[in-house]
RNA sequence: GGAUCUUUGGCAGAGUUGGUCGAAUGCACCGGUCUUGAAAACCGGCGAGGGUCAUACCUCCCAGAGUUCGAAUCUCUGAGGGUCCA
């Protein structure tokens, strides 16, 4: 959630950022009064209040004094009429602004460029040099198929399109890589941490997923629960609503879920292979930091997932989102985009975002520096999408004969 | 599953004939005196969130609902814990 308070004391320097975003500005002064109107209806509400309180202190003193108190009873009677009608007029008010409030998106950060889409993304640099080959690189599937790693009939038969089988080598690659990535990132000091892959719609709503995007989320029936379309749902909001003592920040947390998505807005895109399933399997990076060092964070996050694709020899480059393709949360975020033979092109990989304290302000996440409460910055990042990496593995370590060499950082996992 | 007790600040633990209780006390913690330094002793401070320049003020004694002018204290529902019975 945006800072309600920087609305009010600098409106046009925000709304001037938010503006980039795409962001309409008479949301913007909508908000704005409703949020004055809030605060003029919790003056009122908590004046009544404290009116109310004082008289029922006099109310015993009367009493033990022997007074009458027919008087007061009455003034107090009326008191609290007003005070049922102000606390219903702050309610509605308080439900008004959070509806409003909840739909606006992060302020970018002064470095993303401004865009309308992936194509203004700006490349930051290249990292290994892909491959070349002396035949036609295959795409994954085809190569997925001829080896029997993946079974995408099998994938429908059970749930329909965009969900797959991976039998054999296939499986074992899927749990190598999991393994791999999670004890990479344990090395770099990242806790390992296994949650839940059902959450509540107040976890949803503390990362940025709801109250908007909820027709791109998977919910059980007649249940208050939703599948996590990223781990970086559960992992971010354990820390929902709590104060973090500044020693123990910066929190860095890895975690591998699946994840699932209904991709409701990619209808027709990528419908072949395994790059756009509905469930998938990823390894993230979350970190709960303080805002002076989450820049450095930042970095180091980019710079792991970026060392695992170099650790597993897969060529990539780095690109820096335009305003366009920034998501909703993000302030700033990195995707790395992997090299494709088969397809010809860089393809996203993973997705390293900073929020600053967007999240925290929603999920309430703050900690303790010296004696007052600040709000923290979270981090989340990919690292890294583990089908869209064996996808990488299959067409970088491709041979002639559809055979496929597998990087030798994988060997102790798979004997 | 039945009966009964219990749930308070970082911890321990008072407070249940409803009022001046956001809450005694101890420990822990922070500041000071003393000391070469530390410990001990003594003095002072010390629950949390919101709000304010700072006060004021509002909210919070497991959660929710209710009774009342007023609830940590009474009633109901739920959750966690203990004990006894099955």
């Amino acid at each position: 959630m945006i800072d309600l308070k920087l609305l009010q004391k600098d409106f046009d320097t925000l709304s001037a950022k938010l503006t980039r975003k795409g962001v309409d500005i008479t949301l913007l002064e909508n908000l704005k009064t409703k949020n004055e109107e809030l605060k003029a209806a919790k003056v009122e509400f908590e004046t009544l209040q404290a009116a109310q309180n004082s008289m029922s202190k006099e109310f015993g003193i009367y009493k033990s004094q022997g007074k009458d108190i027919s008087e007061l009873k009455a003034k107090v009677d009326a008191n609290k009429i007003k005070i049922s009608e102000a606390l219903e007029i702050q309610r509605v008010k308080q439900e008004e602004l959070e509806t409003i409030a909840m739909a606006v998106p992060n302020i970018p950060d002064d470095n993303v460029p401004d865009g309308a889409d992936e194509e203004d993304n700006v490349e930051i640099k290249k990292v290994l040099t892909p491959p070349t080959f002396n035949f036609t690189p295959k795409e994954h599937w085809e190569l997925a198929e001829q080896n029997g790693w993946i079974n995408f009939e099998k994938g429908a038969k059970l749930a329909g399109s965009r969900f797959s089988v991976a039998y054999d080598m296939g499986a074992k690659l899927e749990r190598a890589l999991i393994n791999f990535m999670l004890n990479f990132n344990s090395k770099r000091g990242y806790t390992e941490i296994s949650v839940p892959h059902l959450v509540n719609r107040a976890a949803l709503e503390g990362t940025g997923q709801l109250p908007k995007f909820e027709d791109d989320l998977y919910k059980v029936d007649n249940q208050d629960l939703f599948l996590i379309p990223t781990a970086e749902v559960p992992l971010t909001n354990l820390f929902q609503d709590e104060i973090i003592p500044a020693e123990s920040l910066p929190i860095k947390m890895t975690g591998y879920t699946s994840c699932y998505r209904k991709e409701a807005g990619a209808a027709g895109r990528d419908t072949r292979g395994m790059i756009r399933q509905h469930q998938f399997h990823k390894v993230e990076l979350v970190t709960i930091a303080k805002p002076e060092e989450s820049d450095a964070i930042f970095e180091e996050m980019v710079q792991t997932a970026s060392d695992v694709l170099t650790a597993l020899e897969l060529p990539h480059r780095i690109v820096r989102l335009c305003t366009g393709d920034l998501g909703f949360g993000a302030a700033t975020t990195i995707d790395l985009e992997v090299w494709l033979p088969g397809q010809n092109t860089y393809r996203e990989i993973s997705s390293i975002s900073n929020t600053r304290d967007f999240q925290a302000r929603r999920a309430k996440i703050r900690y303790k520096d010296g004696t007052k409460n600040s709000f923290v910055h979270t981090l989340n990042g990919s690292s890294l999408a583990v089908g869209r990496t064996m996808v990488a593995i299959m067409e970088n370590f491709q041979n002639e004969d559809g055979s496929i060499t597998l990087p030798k950082a994988l060997d102790p996992y798979l004997n």
